[in-house]
DNA sequence: CACTGGAGCCAC
DNA sequence: AAACGTGGCTCCAGTG
């Protein structure tokens, strides 16, 4: 038995009520569609697996291993690729392999190896996503489990498919994946999520004014500051990719505990990978970044100090001021935490889960984020829920993705939806839990009338 | 043959 | 001091 406040415990009971009723009402499912994707997508497996047969790398290969080849053995590409052929690898698995991940693979500039990992997203695509999805529909519907009671920081999760790691990053996956979702007759799909959840929980524990400034006005841009910094651009100069770049490999990594060279090696690559320039311009970032005295990554190992002139010391000292002048407060924080929890042995979360147990420093600072932030949204899906019944609408929660909800919206329903939505979130939640400190910012997304999911468009609420 | 750990990749 | 947090699923390769 995990030791329990009666406020926590509260919360995960209504929680389980309120989710089995969202596993039971399940989402509708195209299977005409899938059948039909998975069909297509086996023909063009395929053909890449044809294509890729005529390489020499393939022949090679094929002479190593003989009847044993198999195309899904990415051991034995990497022993082909590094070891029969020689091109230098750069990166050992921890057991001593040589790594035969996607960005290891690429780093020898093969098309060979552009067509065989677009082959194994496809195959991805087909086994975890369309094929599992089909194999789990009953009379047209699929029915993601929702337990709260396998995850160690109290946030939920999803199995028997789960719901949660649905693709939607890359464009061709996420289509093909997300058009076999669709609603019921009549209805449309309609998924609400908090804008920046983690961030905004984050804050409400250690309370960095410079944070609260960020959240408070919709002009500044915490991934946008970070992203001209780190490139040396002015903000006018940052483009919609350079700023993905700085917030999904500057600061969520350094709010998880990563570290600057380990940084620096990744948003080094990103210029290439995602063809980084100034915007509105068609200068790379690469000759961005030349013009500005930076010339190269630099090669210090991981105890050694960075030179001067390479990217390595510039991001070691945005990382410093990172957390020693931008948000010292939040640096502070986290060390008084983590002390806290190693002087006491366990720590409480603001939503009233005590966690004990032995942690690391990064789970211990981590955890009570990630958890409370789901803690909202599921308050506020048994709230939603509740006055959706209350009100007797047709409507009805589908699915939960820690910071969002999806719902199955009959076509006249949709103002009166968003109207408890706004109820919910903008008031009731923060009467509720008196330690929210920042205003919350809720995002709506809306499909066509009988579209799928992969057709949501953000709408204005 | 069943099982397991490692590795990889999908999401937030 | 150490070096990205929380999950689930699939496949391989090795074990008994």
């Amino acid at each position: 038995m995990r030791p329990i406040t009666s406020e926590a415990y509260k919360l995960f009971h209504d929680g389980s009520i309120a989710l089995a009723q969202v596993e039971a009402n399940g989402i509708r499912i195209d299977t005409d569609y899938l059948e039909q994707a998975i069909s297509d997508t086996s023909i063009k497996i395929n053909e890449i697996a044809d294509g890729i047969k005529k390489y020499k790398i393939f022949k090679v290969w094929r002479k190593r291993y003989g009847s044993k080849i198999n195309l899904d053995s990415r051991e034995q590409l990497a022993n082909v690729l590094f070891e029969d052929m020689k091109y230098t690898c750069y990166a050992h698995t921890k057991t001593g392999r040589p790594q035969a991940d996607e960005v290891n693979l690429k780093s020898t500039g093969l098309e060979f190896v552009d067509k065989y990992l677009r082959l194994q997203k496809l195959k991805k695509a087909r086994s975890t996503y369309l094929r599992n999805i089909l194999q789990e529909t009953v009379d047209g519907f699929l029915h993601p489990n929702f337990p709260l009671n396998l995850v160690s920081s109290y946030r939920g999760s999803s199995d028997h498919l789960s719901f949660q790691n649905i693709p939607i990053r890359d464009p061709e996956i996420c289509e093909l994946v997300r058009r076999a979702f669709i609603s019921r007759v009549g209805s449309h799909l309609v998924e609400i999520d908090f804008k920046g959840a983690e961030i905004c929980c984050a804050t409400c524990y250690h309370k960095d004014p410079r944070m609260v400034k960020y959240i408070e006005n919709p002009k500044l841009d915490m991934h946008r500051d970070m992203a001209a910094e780190i490139y040396k651009l002015k903000k006018r100069q940052v483009s919609h990719n350079t700023r993905y770049v700085g917030k999904n490999r500057f600061v969520f990594p350094e709010f998880y505990g990563d570290w600057w060279w380990s940084r620096a090696t990744d948003l080094w690559r990103a210029i290439e990978e995602l063809d980084l320039k100034i915007e509105g311009t068609d200068i790379d970032l690469y000759s961005h970044l030349e013009s500005m005295g930076i010339y190269e990554l630099g090669s210090c190992g991981t105890d050694e100090e960075p030179e001067d002139g390479t990217f390595q010391k510039h991001v070691r000292e945005i990382e410093y001021d990172f957390w020693n002048k931008r948000f010292k407060i939040y640096n502070q924080w986290k060390k008084d935490w983590w002390e806290a929890y190693q002087e006491d042995g366990f720590f409480k979360m603001l939503t009233g889960f005590i966690v004990a147990g032995k942690l690391n420093r990064k789970q211990a600072i981590n955890i009570p984020i990630q958890g409370s932030a789901f803690h909202w949204l599921l308050w506020c899906l048994i709230r939603i829920q509740k006055l959706m019944k209350k009100y007797k609408m047709r409507s009805m929660i589908v699915g939960q993705i820690h910071d969002s909800i999806l719902a199955d919206i009959h076509m006249g329903e949709l103002k009166e939806y968003l109207k408890i939505v706004k109820q919910v979130i903008y008031e009731d939640l923060p009467k509720h839990w008196k330690w929210i400190i920042v205003p919350l910012t809720v995002e709506a997304e809306v499909a066509p009338v009988g579209g799928s999911w992969f057709e949501k468009e953000e709408i204005k609420i």
